[in-house]
DNA sequence: ATGGAAAAATTCATCGAATGCAAGATTGAT
DNA sequence: ATCAATCTTGCATTCGATGAATTTTTCCAT
């Protein structure tokens, strides 16, 4: 008996032909309600309209997007790279909780601005309808349940006691963060610089609560809190 | 000429029938819609339903509350605690940042928390409708100017380096923190007893990255690292 | 290539949230 | 009692979103 492939081989760069318009009609999609939001304002334009605009039936617009303003956001449901999610679940890489979440989400934002017009586009359009930046939050809900797995996988391996939910929004928090500052800086360069300010802003202003006077590291406030 | 009083007294407690009616009405509207909704789930309980159940016409219904989850929330708008808010800005009250942030966020929880039975009965729902806690989000970003300017009032005064963005999510991470851990202990005793615990589990997933193996105070990295 | 299975697009109907407007009712001050 | 301000309501409408049934397109085996 021959190896039977797997009935339904989820092959990740399947060329069909099938595949390749569904990706250039998402991307056409993105790209369309992207420019006119930017013209006319999100409220202005209605989903059928950005059908039109892209040859789309308004229910087709449903069958790829979950709402408006994903495909203005042009969401890909990237979820985190499995290789860096490994490292992370054994207790790598570098063993370091704190250091270990930014490597974390450094990939996360990797993924994010996986294609850098349309993210920048898309965080411009953030700047003018607040109504999107919720959106983002809700990215960071459906990546929850997959975040608390990784936290529960490592934490026997290399345990801490902090709560999945703090770590998730500490993630969180590095996210916006780093793209509030990459945004300020008028997108130049990458997002992963902005990242390091970002954590060492957290270690900041924590640190000068532990130590505060600028004492230095024998401060034993350190200690009593640390150990409390 | 007599001192005449402003013309529009904004009495917080106007007693008048007017501002009592209104008030009862509000208040019946969320607790209508949280029983519709323990009872039959979110999106079976239509807007329509729960003015019919309050005797309340629908278009009523939408001058009290500007979307169907605010009123299932209960939504007020409350700000921060003028007094708390005034001594954050003056760089009190311990002059400690993330001391101060803790004190301002339990300020804040005081009021989320104002009326015990009816949050709980929020916050169970949260429990079982995902969508709502994103509402819970956009709460946050409401009061996020508010808070940007209380960050802006105390730099001047109490220098530090983070960034608006980055404390503004370090209160949302302990609102939520602090919420999920008094939601797991069954809503016992007082939020605040939780936000210490979070605060401390903050401290504690950035300290042990700044002194690692446990070596204590004056272990020397957590000067380098701050420093740095 | 061709016929048939699988997938995707479209049409059509429908629901419900949310808003604007104008008319009617209630409350508050004089 | 009167008049203005405020609140409620009914009505019409827009638009986002979903479900079901039908047609079109792609894929694959022969």
């Amino acid at each position: 008996m021959t190896l039977p492939v797997p009935a339904d081989a989820p092959d990740p760069d399947d060329v069909g032909l099938r595949e390749r318009k569904k990706r250039a009609r998402r991307a056409l999609l993105v790209d369309t309600a992207q420019r006119l939001v930017a013209d006319h304002g999100l409220d202005a334009v209605t989903v059928e309209l950005i059908g039109a605009e892209a040859g789309v039936s308004t229910r087709t617009f449903f069958n790829y997007f979950e709402s408006k303003d994903d495909a203005v956001l042009g969401v890909e449901d990237s979820g985190i790279d499995p290789a860096v999610a490994q490292a992370f679940s054994a207790g790598g890489p570098s063993g370091l909780l704190l250091t270990d979440l930014q490597v974390l989400v450094a990939a996360l934002l990797q993924r994010f601005a996986a294609n850098r017009e349309r993210t920048v586009r898309a965080l411009r359009l953030m700047e003018a309808e607040p109504r999107l930046l919720q959106r983002h939050l809700v990215w960071m809900d459906r990546h929850k349940s997959e975040l608390h797995a990784l936290f529960d996988g490592r934490r026997p391996v290399a345990p801490f006691s902090a709560d999945n939910e703090l770590l998730t929004m500490l993630v969180l928090t590095l996210v916006r963060t780093a793209i509030t500052a990459w945004e300020r800086s008028g997108y130049h360069g990458d997002v992963d610089a902005h990242l390091s300010e970002a954590v060492a802003q957290l270690i900041h202003v924590v640190a000068s609560d532990i130590a505060p006077s600028g004492v230095g590291p024998s401060d034993a406030t350190s200690a009593e809190r640390f150990h409390a």
